[in-house]
DNA sequence: TGGCTGAAGATTGTGCACAAAAATACCAGA
DNA sequence: TCTGGTATTTTTGTGCACAATCTTCAGCCA
């Protein structure tokens, strides 16, 4: 019953894009859409009952933001980094993050923290109650809104991108199932910012992320999960490119 | 003589796309498009002599990284970061070059600094032939050098986008002539990175940075260079948003 | 003279259709 | 049965045209 005689106000669309977008980065963030998956634009716009071009526009965002492999004349696929890129993720968390924690040492010492805790209690419940996607969520969200505290939004929204990424990144590679971060491990974080123990804190953050790391199966090994074929057809494009 | 009477085979217009996104971005950061200059689309498809479709998508990507702000059925315009972001990208850099600078003192304590020391000096001998444009832009590679230095394109990535917001920013709320960076404070960057001191090198940069923000002009005031309805307007449609 | 209303012009946003490319299915020959 | 080539089908990329919106300007009234 949607289908109104007038020709549209062209509300819609710009709406949609944002729905594409939003919508299809939660669901890659969230594992529903595993990587390597196939994006044929069709069958999203279908799913939104939008334009072809919506799906376009929030693709190509998505594909900025390394979510989202585009091959050309191929299509659209959920990203799969690779090994080194994985590295160079935690990489550039341990030294982003670094930066935060210590930034947090200095404006909270004593309290402030308290969005940490509340996430953190949030975790535990979930991981109690055995709910590990609830608690992956959570442990991914500690990380923001360690960001968010330092009031910085270009600090929170690069964290953001990475955070997606490393998300990606555990998809793709992970061990067995490693359930994210350790959850004592930003307990005794939340503990070392509310002293103010800038060089203490930073250690721990790293050695987190560190661990985040190590959880995960970095060997050169050729591919995983998708086709054999997909996987070379998309190395030989991302080669020529 | 680019003329074929075939009917084209698809490659200029996927490369169109980089041609406008590339040289826009250039004219942008070398400020050979100042801050607030409007883009119109068919103004740079004429200039590129491609289809609107390449102007767009260059658009949108200028767009997510800060350079042009899009205002809907408006079109697009150099940004002019507000006063508050300025701040908040000064912060970030100080959050993650501060963490780069560490990295850099822990595997490059002796040699390694040679691209900094060549751009270091590039920089000097610019400024001192009276060049104050390659001595801008230099002053910026700097910064940049130092990122990859890291062997993190992850890194690199992220500062580069941040470099030319802050030059954007820079460009919008400079008090007077501020020529960019001082150089000697490069020379004791380079200098202490050598000798591996951890923490007067995160102190230096943090100063540094510090400094370039000092030299703007940060005060509440309205809006400035462009027309004022055009500001009012944008304001009212970024509210609207 | 100043402010308001309405029409014309200019610019952006979106859908659609067609062309190019790749993947798939199919078939003949060894 | 497997290999090689060919035709079909699916999917992406791009240009074009129209609709919606905003800006500008002229005319009108108080």
């Amino acid at each position: 019953m949607s289908e109104t005689g007038v020709p549209r106000r062209r509300a819609p669309a710009a709406a949609a894009k944002q729905a594409v977008y939003g919508c299809t980065r939660e669901a890659i963030v969230t594992r529903k859409l595993p990587p390597g998956t196939k994006l044929t634009e069709d069958a999203v716009a279908d799913a939104f009952e939008c334009g072809r071009g919506a799906v376009r526009w929030a693709l190509a965002r998505l594909h900025d933001e390394g979510l989202v492999s585009l091959i050309p004349n191929r299509g659209a696929f959920v990203a799969q980094p690779a090994a080194d890129e994985a590295k160079h993720l935690f990489g550039a968390r341990r030294i982003l993050e670094g930066g935060i924690v210590r930034c947090l040492c200095q404006f909270h010492r004593d309290d402030g923290c308290q969005p940490l805790i509340a996430c953190a209690e949030a975790e535990d419940r979930a991981r109690l109650a055995g709910d590990a996607a609830t608690a992956l969520r959570l442990s991914g969200d500690f990380h923001l809104i360690m960001a968010g505290l330092t009031g910085n939004p270009v600090v929170e929204t690069m964290l953001r991108e990475l955070v997606s990424r490393t998300i990606l990144a555990i998809s793709t590679h992970q061990r067995t199932d490693t359930s994210g971060c350790r959850t004592h491990e930003h307990w005794r974080l939340i503990d070392l910012i509310r002293r103010g123990d800038l060089e203490a804190a930073a250690r721990e953050i790293d050695a987190h992320l560190a661990a985040l790391e190590d959880g995960l199966d970095l060997s050169p090994r050729p591919a995983l999960s998708t086709g054999l074929r997909e996987i070379l057809s998309a190395a030989r494009h991302a080669g020529a490119a």
